[in-house]
RNA sequence: GCGUCCGUAGCUCAACUGGAUAGAGCGUCGGCCUCCGGAGCCGAAGGUUGUGGGUUCGAGCCCCGCCGGACGCACCA
């Protein structure tokens, strides 16, 4: 089904044809922000009429006299300096809510040519806890990757872990004379990072040591068995770490290829890159020159002989484009490797790749202080400590607001409720804006918060326990009250909103739409009583809350954040 | 020094890609419970969008210059 924008855009098409005027890109028509300009509206006349050089009134009084809004509602208005201004008749808008409410998708249609999309996001380091700054990669990197699916895509999600690097040649170091292994056993990662930390340290101090761990990473580069046992069982050891933390914010990959996978390919890409003349030796090292860039070389192979992880990234974007046939590669990474990446893509094009390449940057979490988030002892703060304190701290309100609940449901409802919290506070953000974390503003109940929203859809959803039978969409639907009609303005919304998250890969869009949704809601149930009401009334209401219910679960999933029943 | 990003109410953030009188929440003040979950709703106060120019019918958004901040700039990822 088209959405009411697409519909308007129609009748606006073929009115601007009857008046002889072609636009070669769409013309923007959209909800308007204030009710007395209309429900929906167009600048067409403004734009147009500058580029035929018309006097941009007279020409909206033109298109408006060609326009036909037969079926939708009255005539459209020209006002201000050319705006033309739409109004829904409450007939089209019942009509149109209901069509909604028998779509198993909520109206949003798939995209009419489907890409193969990769998403790399997350990407978290071997032997090194997972920390605050995974976050944000993790869920929106995870949102992008649901709301593409959705839409029709074939998306390919893929963790690019930090499996492979010069930390090893510690990290075996320490492996081989430093480790517990009862701690090993008890809380492996904890020992990796121990015994990390305590090579470091004393390579630092003691040259000697440095020369051993260096040795140790070469014998791992050159295959050696047992630093390549060592090696995987950091490997193993860290992935099973990292699962717990994704099975907690519910995020699954379709693939975890590390850095290491791609050791084979290295040697052939930097061949590559010198036989067709785009790789140069440079003060020993072989690198790649962009001026228009930067002054900084793109480096492919060390001066020692080693790979860093700019070569493995040209490997990777090679084997997605082989083995995957992907479209589209989205790297969803920290705003301070831009460089890197727009190094990389340029690489990538003046190697002739047909690839859409994304670098979706954001910006950085800072704690209450407004600097970057830190534990008291200035650590970064582990991912694993924050959920659970989350879930705890949920789990806690929820417990105090409504204490008839079992432990059993008071834990499952905390999980949704903290876990939400969190990734609510990150995704309904601009992803470019450093924001300041707050454990009492995300956990709050008033505000744009999950547990608004969750309490929202739990509102919604209580009114169907009361019903003697379930719930069946009624075959006509009648609006008449302001409420009403407000809130299905905003429900008819939803299908425009969903691909429009993808234009500049914001997931807060989808936030913001789904808050206002609940606050029209809100407004809603406040002043139109649903189970009391005549019978057309309440099937209609009903209809209402049950469509609400659908989108805010359906709106918040896209987003990577489930639902209660009660909370 | 060069580059990227950012600067909006006291605080935390929006603003649908250039549209009309810049919106929410918190905090402050004032209203609303014989009614489906008040974890809510309605209202008030609060702004020269860092600053000075420019582009045009129209700028928080685009261009240039300042001021202030974050981050990145050769072999870590």
């Amino acid at each position: 089904m088209a959405t009411v924008t697409q519909i308007l855009q129609e009748r606006l098409q073929n009115a601007l044809q009857a008046v002889g005027i072609k636009s070669d890109e769409p013309l923007q028509l959209a909800p308007t922000m204030d009710p007395r300009h209309g429900d929906y509206q167009t600048n067409a006349a403004m734009v147009m009429g500058k580029k035929v050089k018309e006097n941009p009134r007279t020409l909206a009084s033109r298109i408006v006299a060609n326009l036909s809004t037969k079926g939708i509602g009255p005539p459209p208005e020209v006002a201000g300096p050319g705006f033309i201004n739409f109004r829904i008749s409450p007939e089209f808008l019942a009509h149109r809510v209901h069509e909604l409410a028998l779509d198993k998708r909520l109206g949003v249609e798939p995209v009419a040519a489907p890409k193969t999309i990769v998403i790399d996001f997350s990407s978290p380091n071997i032997a090194k806890p997972m920390h605050v700054g995974h976050i944000r990669s993790t869920n929106l990197g995870d949102a992008l990757a649901r709301v593409a699916r959705f839409l029709g895509h074939q998306v390919i999600t893929d963790n690019h872990l930090g499996d492979w690097g010069t930390q090893f040649g510690k990290v075996i170091y320490g492996w081989k004379r430093l480790l517990n292994r009862a701690t090993l056993d008890s809380d492996p990662m904890e020992e990796l990072v121990r015994i990390y930390r305590e090579a470091d340290a004393a390579a630092e101090k003691d040259p000697e040591i440095l020369g051993e761990c260096r040795r140790e990473l070469v014998k791992l580069q050159e295959g050696d068995i047992e630093n390549r046992r060592i090696w995987q069982r950091c490997v193993d050891l860290s992935k099973a770490e990292f699962s717990k933390n994704y099975d907690l914010l519910g995020v699954r990959f379709d693939f975890q290829l590390g850095e290491s996978f791609y050791n084979a390919e290295l040697p052939g890409v930097v061949q590559e890159l010198q036989d067709r003349g785009l790789a140069e030796a440079s003060e020993g090292a072989i690198v790649v020159w962009d001026h228009e860039l930067s002054d900084d070389p793109f480096i492919v192979r060390k001066s020692d002989g080693g790979f860093g992880y700019a070569t493995t990234d040209v490997a990777t974007i090679e084997y997605r484009y082989r083995q995957w046939h992907a479209d589209a590669v989205w790297y969803v990474v920290g705003a301070p490797q831009n460089l890197h990446f727009q190094q990389l893509f340029s690489l990538t094009r003046r190697l002739g790749y047909d690839l859409d390449l994304q670098h979706i940057a954001f910006g950085s979490i800072l704690g209450e202080d407004r600097k970057l988030m830190r534990t008291r002892s200035g650590e970064s703060v582990p991912l694993r400590a924050l959920l659970e304190e989350a879930v705890g701290r949920a789990t806690a309100i929820v417990a105090e607001k409504n204490p008839e609940l079992s432990e059993r449901e008071r834990s499952a409802i905390g999980r949704i409720v903290g876990i939400g919290a969190i990734k609510y506070a990150d995704l309904s953000q601009h992803r470019m804006t450093d924001y300041v974390f707050s454990w009492d503003k995300m956990l709050s109940l008033q505000g744009n918060t999950a547990p608004y929203l969750q309490n929202a859809y739990v509102r919604s959803r209580s009114i169907f326990r009361k019903l003697d039978a379930a719930f069946v969409a009624p075959s006509s639907v009648e609006l008449g009250e302001e409420p009403e009609l407000a809130l299905t303005k905003k429900i008819l919304q939803f299908p425009d909103v969903v691909p429009a998250i993808l234009d500049g890969f914001k997931p807060n869009i989808l936030a913001n739409y789904l808050y206002e949704l609940a606050a029209q809601f809100h407004g809603f149930y406040e002043s139109c009583p649903v189970l009391s009401a005549e019978p057309v009334k309440r099937e209609t209401r009903l209809l209402l809350c049950d469509v609400f219910a659908r989108l805010l679960q359906t709106g918040l999933d896209l987003l990577g954040i489930q639902v209660p029943d009660k909370m």
